[in-house]
DNA sequence: CTGGACCATGGACCAGAGTTCAGAGTAAGC
DNA sequence: GCTTACTCTGAACTCTGGTCCATGGTCCAG
């Protein structure tokens, strides 16, 4: 298939195919005569792992290195494990900190009337002095 | 005070401090004879503001329109309030979103023994044929 | 044969939040 | 006076993950 069917499999745009093929993601395609890329179903999968592991917050920089990885499937799956455990500890973190950001938004929210006037708000002056 | 000290009051760098005043969020500030910044406590306050306010998750963006706002202090807080309740609906769809990350990824660590041979890795195969 | 849809390339550009750099001047302790 | 630390400027650069563009070639239906 063609580059836009392609990409229309893993509701991709273009661009970010060719993208993805300039950061290694992507295996060098196969061209017909005319210079166009030609894919197939095990390019499919690929770009669908890439799509999956994006979702679950790997970047662009890690999932070359699921590849990689995954290049040696006689290996011991420990290291993939690791490499999941570092990003579920990186999500962890990530959810804390925004859930105190959250309750502390919350609470200014809370605490605000909503009428009269703005030097009593509650939330500027948390802003301007402090949170209690 | 110059900017050195005035920088570390906030625990920012020097060139933050800069950049923070290209981008209009704290005021041209008095200059030394010799060219130097000089700062006093107002503008400690008004570093410390923006500060707080990115804490919150707000944008540099943001951070100017509440610091514009905050300029009439005799206007109705409201218009204050609904940027907190706005970005407080931000926060809150960003953690729903990352906490299905994070649960897609704590299934998958969970379901992988971490020792055998990676083509019977339960993460990669999630990774390569989609996710049960 | 012609129009429209598709594909190729390299390079520029976007947001966001800074950081780094070179080359120069200034302040301050001893 | 010397040394060290500090500050000045503007521009360029970083990172991430793409997106857009101009220009030109290719493919296919009618």
């Amino acid at each position: 298939m063609k580059i836009g069917e392609f990409a229309r499999c893993a509701e991709v745009r273009i661009d970010t195919v060719r993208y993805y093929e300039r950061q290694g993601l992507l295996p060098v395609p196969a061209r017909q005569a005319s210079g166009y890329r030609r894919y197939d179903q095990s390019d499919v999968a690929r770009l669908l792992f890439v799509r999956r592991a994006k979702t679950l917050g790997f970047t662009l920089g890690e999932i070359r290195n699921l590849i990689a990885l995954s290049k040696h499937p006689e290996d011991d799956m420990g290291g993939l494990k690791s490499a999941a455990i570092v990003k579920l500890a990186d999500v962890e973190t990530k959810l804390t900190r925004l859930r105190r950001i959250r309750d502390a938004l919350r609470a200014l929210v809370d605490s605000c009337p909503g009428h009269g006037p703005l030097h009593q708000c509650p939330i500027l002056n948390a802003l301007a002095k402090g949170m209690p």
